[in-house]
DNA sequence: GTCCAGGGCCTAC
DNA sequence: GTAGGCCATGGA
């Protein structure tokens, strides 16, 4: 299996390059396009994260300072913006009172102690945890969404139904343990989901077709079904 | 007009 | 424990 994700993943780099993520400025303006994102196009994010930084409002405190229905009309353009509104004052309130807003702090804290304490800030769940913690605060742990389980069940590597853990540890285990790595990795997943996995058309150009179990060139050479919806 | 996007929470069963 | 509903906008 380290073989293969190690094929993968060269095989992604070769074809998209180094996407060297996350698209942010600051730590904390990472873990804010990471709730903002949740069931969202990186677009509409990049609208509220922009509000906010016109409005000052980039940082923990500014965050639990403003009104909730002030931070909801900031943030608007991310859709489910009244649950996020709470979702960011929540997480803000976490830092403050966890690490009097030290974001260095939360960088040297134990891995995981901190994903306990994250998962338990009200609208974080697992994977805007390790997102948190693999982009903002430079922590060895795999982002699992919605494209790595798409990508690793039409690979035939693991059912998309695995659970979150489990698909994690596909890569963690297989993979040597460093943070760069696992932020590359899973980048170059969502470029390729957007650019080679999301219409059947664009298979022909993808670079994993020839190992990819529900692909165009397999559904030319059996009845194999097209891509699933998602 | 319809579908989908870099989830998570809550409720019912 | 798990399936389904809900939260919501903007682009394709």
């Amino acid at each position: 299996m380290t073989a293969r994700l190690q094929e993968i993943f060269k095989r992604m780099l070769a074809r998209y390059g180094g996407q060297r993520w996350w698209p942010a400025d600051t730590p904390f303006e990472v873990m804010v396009g990471a709730v903002l994102t949740q069931a969202t196009s990186w677009t509409n994010v990049e609208l509220a994260i922009a509000r906010l930084k016109d409005a000052g409002a980039l940082s923990p405190s500014a965050i639990r300072y403003l009104d909730a229905a002030e931070l909801a009309a900031l943030i608007y353009s991310s859709g489910f913006h009244n649950i996020k509104a709470r979702r960011l004052k929540a997480l803000a309130k976490f830092i403050g009172d966890a690490y009097g807003d030290n974001i260095d702090a939360m960088r040297e804290a134990d891995c995981d102690t901190l994903r306990r304490e994250l998962l338990a800030v009200s609208g974080i769940g697992e994977e805007t945890a390790d997102a948190i913690l693999l982009y903002a605060l430079d922590k060895p742990v795999f982002v699992v969404d919605a494209y790595s389980r798409r990508l690793t069940e039409r690979l035939g590597i693991a059912p998309q139904s695995q659970s979150y853990g489990t698909h994690q540890r596909l890569f963690t285990d297989n993979m040597p343990r460093d943070h760069t790595l696992f932020a590359e990795y899973h980048a170059l997943i969502v470029e390729h989901g957007k650019q080679a996995c999301r219409k059947i058309p664009k298979c022909d150009r993808c670079c994993l077709r020839d190992i990819c179990q529900t692909g165009a060139a397999a559904s030319t050479q059996s009845n194999h079904p097209a891509h699933p919806a998602k």
